[in-house]
DNA sequence: TGTTAGCACTCTCCTTAATCGAGTGCTAAA
DNA sequence: TTTAGCACTCGATTAAGGAGAGTGCTAACA
């Protein structure tokens, strides 16, 4: 899609248009524009403008007798021309909400802070993404003894995710045997990458152990499906917050439509599948149509991403009609975004 | 309120009135009765005594001119004289829901499946909560070394609850001193109920070992907190199952209304104290002004009692439309809870 | 040549009125 | 005690008639 460069007052009246109809939500005339914006042209200069707009595709217009409302194209040159991307929120935000989550220390509840946070912030839905097991190391494997023949695995990334599952075993192991199961599964397992701990790698450490010591192999089974679950790409859990807020948004005042979105909300595959479409790109906004998944093609995403000392982890954005508040959501999201980083880097160690 | 004892015919005609209402959603007019239910008498006769039963509280009338609808009382009778609570759902689905999910053995994810089970059998959203923590004892208490100040706290209940808790120190703390904490740990805090793990007995704990080892106050505080949690009588977990049924159910058909039951099953601590408001009976049903919480006075309420090995320690029940289909939500929250205790009793061995 | 005033026209939204239909309560007869 | 008949009520649906906001076009103007 062409970028035009717009002449300077295009750009102020395409400009209000967004903005006023960031407000309303309703459609913007020219009468409407040229009162409440200085534009020092009468409404009828106005109006041939907003033809040419139209035009040009920036603009929109219901039906033949209404006011035009802005295209994805014309968010798309609003956002990408006519905002500057500041990060200062009003100053104090950013100290405010460290301090307050600076005591939570397990990393899943801060990732669910945040999301409240955010969704708090912005008045829309948020979204968050658990670090990516992709990149992150097992950082401590231990098993413990709960019952004769039952056993809690614990598994920690480097992330500061914490798994566990608990065993039930046919046999009952000794003491002895357990602690030596540690040692091993320390030594072979602990600082390798989980992508590499696949199912290969595993099956040679089984053959490796099986051959030092007489274990039952139903324990090896259990351990693959707990690994499992880490590998699968789609698999991450996607934290939201503020669901309801969807519901006050007047593009949603249709209850077919409430219905859909709180569906797909519901869905993991598909957050997930929405969160991950969004490229590597620090602060990332998707607008309407440019959404891949299909059911969002009338919402926008803000989305950047998160990091735990300095490598990239997760995403962490925003989902809200293509009507968006987008200068405050993308403020809030930067913010925020950092926010999560630092409090998940100190979490993880 | 009075119970009488309604003739035959009346009781005839309520039963039909509230299966039709059931199904339609809508007043239920005279004629409309006299045709689909064969009563053996005229129209007139039973807008006669539809007027008596509207009399004695049994039904409503929305306007002068309009059919008749239950009220909470008319249900109440139905559900407790007019039809039979027979646990037998068609047979094998015990079997194939057992088979289902035999291999999961996690609470929690035993937990969150039988919410989705049981709101997809039923419709309507499925809730249930935790294991009580005031009746389980602490099974395992261990600490693991992560890095040089960080450790991780893990909790395990009898009842199969794992709790985790990355705790960060100002010290580094010794192979043999961590090994020495866990050892006193394990002495003095397994296999107590937790009820009495309160923060009296933690500091008692608390002095007992700082006289013995020389350790950061500051590591205990951090105990307090995770122990403070599982301690709040209201601070029970609450899974839910199929939220967007709701916005199936006609009289959900307002967007106000919508929104008010949404944002309400968004509060932890609403759901926590809807389902603590039942008593302990093994199966409850609460209809419409039945409940104490303000926000669900127009909604039902099913829920039963689960067990581990025979003792008490969670609700899980259905939450839906006082006009909800009482014989089949019954015997699908008998079935599901029998075999929530069955699955969460095995899995916690 | 770009800008503006004026005007006829369009289309949605809201209100009012009219009609339909399901259902009731009452009366009187069987 | 039951039933047929009938006038009446009231919500829901449909139709019609503005009101209002906005447009596009034409012609005049700086």
């Amino acid at each position: 899609m062409m970028v035009e460069e717009l002449d300077p007052r295009k750009k102020r009246i395409l400009q209000a248009i967004i903005q006023e109809h960031i407000i309303s939500a309703s459609p913007i005339g020219s009468r409407t524009l040229a009162k409440k914006y200085n534009l020092d042209v009468s409404p009828a200069t106005i109006r041939n403008e907003m033809a040419d707009l139209e035009d040009l595709g920036y603009l929109e217009q219901p039906h033949t007798s209404a006011g035009r409302i802005p295209s994805d194209k014309g968010y798309r040159y609003y956002v990408d021309q006519l905002i500057s991307r500041k990060k200062n929120e009003a100053p104090g935000v950013i100290e405010n909400v460290e301090n307050l989550y600076q005591d939570l220390q397990d990393v899943q509840d801060i990732i669910s802070g945040m999301a409240k946070m955010l969704s708090n912030m912005t008045h829309y839905t948020a979204m968050v993404s658990e670090p990516k097991s992709q990149v992150s190391r097992l950082k401590k494997v231990e098993i413990m003894q709960l019952a004769d023949n039952s056993l809690l695995l614990v598994l920690v990334t480097d992330t500061g995710m914490v798994n566990n599952k608990i065993i039930n075993l046919d046999q009952s192991l000794s003491t002895a045997k357990i602690s030596y199961l540690n040692k091993f599964l320390s030594e072979k397992l602990e600082n390798k990458l989980l992508a590499n701990l696949d199912t290969n790698y595993l099956k040679e450490v089984e053959k490796e152990l099986l051959a030092k010591v007489d274990l039952s192999v139903d324990l090896f089974k259990q351990f693959y499906n707990e690994f499992e679950g880490a590998f699968e790409p789609g698999g991450v859990k996607v934290y939201l917050g503020g669901t309801s807020y969807i519901l006050e948004q007047p593009e949603f005042n249709d209850l077919e439509k409430v219905k859909k979105m709180l569906k797909l909300l519901d869905q993991e595959e598909m957050l997930n599948k929405i969160i991950n479409s969004i490229s590597g790109s620090d602060l990332e906004i998707k607008i309407g149509q440019e959404n891949e998944v299909e059911d969002i093609k009338n919402c926008s995403l803000v989305v950047a991403t998160y990091y735990i000392s300095e490598r990239a982890v997760g995403k962490i954005g925003v989902i809200g009609p293509t009507r968006m508040e987008y200068p405050r959501v993308i403020s809030s999201v930067d913010v925020i975004s950092d926010i999560l980083s630092k409090l998940i880097s100190k979490a993880s160690g």
